[in-house]
DNA sequence: GATGAATGAGGCTTCATTCAT
DNA sequence: TATGAATGAAGCCTCATTCAT
């Protein structure tokens, strides 16, 4: 057994992440999967249950590679809070822009929570709460920090911040999506930089 | 002829709207649509080409519904940038809050725009693309006009803040949606409070 | 509209029997339905929700039929209980003989009612008890009706012979199935004369 | 080789007859039965060609299971006509009870000689065809003694008498599988008495 | 001989759309 | 104009069978 049950399941998702996002959920048929993975059609079958099942393996696999490692490792790094939130931000920026071919994906994830057969939509609602409240958990965090180190107002909401920054960082990317020439990694850093003086004590 | 043609439309439209909120574009059937609205299967094509045609006027009776008309009317009252930009995110808040019931619908259209049959897909990307260019050039002109007023900083970037905003507001509710307790009115205040103060030349 | 919809339905399931006889339940194809009815594929399913669903009102249908009906009237007739029971048998054959075509469908039945999905089993299984046990139940009556009146020996067990009958008749119809040459009407008429010999108080 | 071919082949026969007669032919899996029979998939290949195959193999096992053998052993034993029609009987119902639990294999092999594919069919039909001849022919060479030995009247016609004894016997079976409580031992042992009755020429 | 991963033909079913009334 | 019966294209999934190991 040269290829691991493992490898193959990759390979079957990474073919089906293309498809998926090329085409959307209900657009993409099972067989333009199997064909792009070089695979029989009920080939497919043997590693996932349904269709459902391997869209959602494509939605954890998806989240797994969106870098959100790289958050918690950076948030955890020394620092200045502000230093340590750009590079965040930066980080993120990077990772997602790496997804770029297959972001329309996260707008798939997003309807999948919201219509998709009731079994999957809850699947895909819980997971996305999850990673939300964690994402926001971190950044939070960060900011509380800087506010214990003094570095940040200590009248500011963390978790409100928290929660807008996450949700700034994701919708400058559907901006992106829908627009070829914006920028979201400089739109991100210029909003930052306003966002850290805001949380900021001094002022230069 | 009591209802007008035009009537008829919306009545239809806003019965799909629910429909497609409750079941996603592709896991809606015409005929619930037909049976909502109290009239045939037949009768909807009397309306609508197709079941894209119809999905894009539940989408273009959705942007007009969700209050982006007030958005420009309160960006053009007087009063300091700050106050207008508040006033504008407090009245966008209020009036998205309003049409929760359908919000899935949001996630519907980003995903048409990301994978419907190609036709439909530039059509909801270049409505969504036009869209946010209006917005943000709405919300950037604020800023500009706090920047000439001396009111915020000569340095920040209002097209980049501009982007981060109307996102930041969008994102809240995406995660309003995954959450019932979250609350996107007081977090955007908390919010926009600190981006303020980041724009602001003096602090209190 | 012209043919009601039972009448379509009742087209429907004649197409259907003899689908079903020829080639079995799971042999047949609702294609081949469809077309031998002269209708479009779908068009089945504005009538039966589903292929076992089809089947089992072939089912009926065949029930319905195969003379279980006569049987009652004939039962009830005037006469010696002996004549009741040779007419009684005369005319399930004759009724049974004219479906000889559609005879297969029977194997299937009993087929389904040991071995397709749970839910059908039961359903087939619970049609066949009841079946069974009104067409012993007649039969039974039939013969205490011969005890009372002092025709048959009031030794016997009504039930048992009923049920011995009832299969003996069943059984017929399966070997002239197996074998061109076997006459069941014959076979029947010779031993129900000798079953009746044995139920006699006098023999000629 | 500790296992010889043919034990190996009846281990799969046997498992094999536990899964057809659970789920019947169509119904059957092929990994299932493997499954039960603990070897591999592809394993079953290398003993029968295929499904139909093996379901033929395990009809043949159920005819000779099924005590059809002793029937004929019990037929040419001593004693009256009458004692040996019942002693038949008796054997019969006893072995055919023991199996009681894959008796639904018979309505399956029924199905099969009705629309199995054409091939499958004319082979089970032509067993079928074979096997009650056979039995018809021992029983009809019973009763024929009877007459002759005149313990039997000479009017009857014993191969119909043959054909719906052996009918009845299957019959009752068939309605055991229906209702539990249904008895065929002394169903069968009742209605003989009043068959034998029927046949013989003196009264007690 | 034994295995089980891979296959793809094939069938049930759905549903947008049409069109005769 | 309104309808809903009829349609058939299209896709998910199953599973008997094969074959490389």
């Amino acid at each position: 057994m040269v290829i691991s049950k493992n490898e193959k399941k990759n390979q079957i998702i990474e073919a089906a992440a293309q498809i998926f996002a090329k085409n959307g959920f209900s657009g993409t048929i099972m067989a333009e999967i199997a064909h792009c993975a070089g695979i029989g059609k009920g080939t497919i079958y043997e590693y996932f249950k349904s269709k459902e099942e391997l869209f959602f393996a494509v939605f954890e696999w998806y989240m797994k590679e969106s870098g959100a490692a790289a958050t918690v490792s950076i948030a955890a790094l020394g620092g200045s809070a502000s230093s340590r939130l750009m590079a965040l931000s930066e980080s993120l920026m990077a990772s997602w822009l790496e997804m770029m071919d297959v972001y329309s994906l996260v707008m798939e994830f997003w309807a999948a929570s919201a219509s998709s057969s009731s079994q999957m939509r809850e699947r895909f609602k819980e997971a996305f709460r999850r990673a939300y409240q964690e994402f926001r958990g971190i950044v939070a965090s960060l900011i509380r920090d800087g506010i214990e180190r003094g570095e940040f107002q200590s009248d500011v909401n963390p978790e409100s911040i928290a929660a807008a920054l996450v949700g700034a960082w994701d919708a400058l990317f559907l901006q992106a999506w829908f627009e070829e020439n914006f920028d979201p990694l400089t739109t991100a850093r210029n909003f930052l930089e306003v966002v850290i003086k805001g949380l900021s004590k001094n002022r230069s």
